[in-house]
DNA sequence: CGCGGCACCTGAGAGC
DNA sequence: TGCTCTCAGGTGCCGC
């Protein structure tokens, strides 16, 4: 999602929104005043910036608080195009820009494209942040965050994260670590995949009471957290000058240098470096995979499912 | 009210 | 070849 804001911002920040097109109106399902309104909404309106909290993106839009707010869930993609360009097959909206000052040569769409919608669109209020501070990662983001996304915590890479706060939270909870970093009320922007490579990389097993986690383990979850997703982030910023800004950052740079997820049977590469042999292991937990080096991370006594 | 389970959704791939 | 089944996972809602 980060590498998607950056790469966003250069392409749509100062654009006007001169027509919208909705072509599966699922994809604003979270717009309740419907398609009308949500197009009535955009027609005109000005792009100030690219902010991200999470998973969260949204566009100020400028003359009121209100914001063009994306949700990606888990195919969507943000898609800066020339009208030229085919449509996708999975096109859901399509936004025309205006022609930007100096540079007519500047593609002319921004199309949300989507599979499997769980992700989506919409138009909404913003609120004041409860600390004042930005609402999110961005260029010059303002201390307003989309009504919808008010409840999301910091990100850990978000200046204004406080480990104190997700600590204290933590603490507070009544469940197992891995539950705890995929609540996006405690922490944001951390999924499965993520969850699981940061968790390998802090020696933490997923079903590790909260309620136990010293300070010192939480600092290095949280430092874990902020390694992958910078790592992550690396990988996927590689192809920044494509006028296809591409989400699932694929460029498959990341997914190679994964120490954990998706590699069942294979060996912990942080054992085979002690010379020992122990192999990832997959649980179902949550209705989701989770992978564990047994011998790292070895199963609490007393674990919370 | 906190926690856990699950529906939502589609296409790829496996198995027969 | 074509059918059915399983799997992928972020979010929000519902029930306990």
């Amino acid at each position: 999602m980060e590498v998607v804001r950056r790469g966003l911002a250069r392409w749509v920040r100062g654009r006007r929104i001169d027509a919208v097109d909705v072509l599966d109106p699922r994809s604003i399902r979270r717009h309740a005043l419907g398609t009308e309104d949500f197009i009535g909404n955009l027609i005109g309106a000005r792009v100030s910036d690219t902010v991200r909290r999470g998973k969260f993106l949204w566009l100020p839009l400028t003359g009121a608080p209100v914001a063009l707010v994306a949700h990606l869930g888990m195919s969507g993609q943000l898609l800066v195009e020339d009208r030229a360009q085919p449509d996708e097959k999975h096109l859901k909206v399509r936004l025309r820009l205006s022609k930007a000052a100096g540079d007519a040569s500047m593609p002319d769409e921004l199309r949300f494209v989507d599979q499997r919608i769980f992700g989506g669109l919409f138009v909404t209020g913003m609120v004041p942040t409860s600390d004042g501070l930005p609402g999110g990662l961005g260029e010059n983001p303002l201390p307003l965050v989309p009504v919808e996304a008010a409840h999301i915590a910091r990100d850990p890479l978000d200046p204004a994260f406080s480990f104190e706060d997700f600590y204290r939270k933590l603490r507070a909870r009544r469940t197992g670590v891995k539950r705890a970093l995929l609540d996006q009320t405690l922490i944001s922007g951390v999924g499965n995949i993520y969850a699981d490579e940061s968790l390998w990389a802090a020696k933490l097993h997923y079903a590790r009471a909260t309620d136990t986690l010293r300070r010192a383990e939480a600092v290095r979850l949280v430092d874990s957290c902020r390694e992958v997703m910078t790592r992550a982030l690396d990988a996927g910023g590689t192809s920044f000058d494509s006028l296809y800004v591409n989400v699932n950052g694929a460029s498959g740079y990341f997914e190679r240098s994964l120490n954990a997820y998706g590699r069942e049977r294979e060996p912990c590469r942080r054992c085979s470096a002690l010379g020992l042999d122990s192999r990832i292991r997959r649980d179902i937990f949550m209705n989701r995979s989770s992978y564990t080096c047994p011998r790292c991370q070895p199963r609490p006594r007393s674990g919370r499912w």
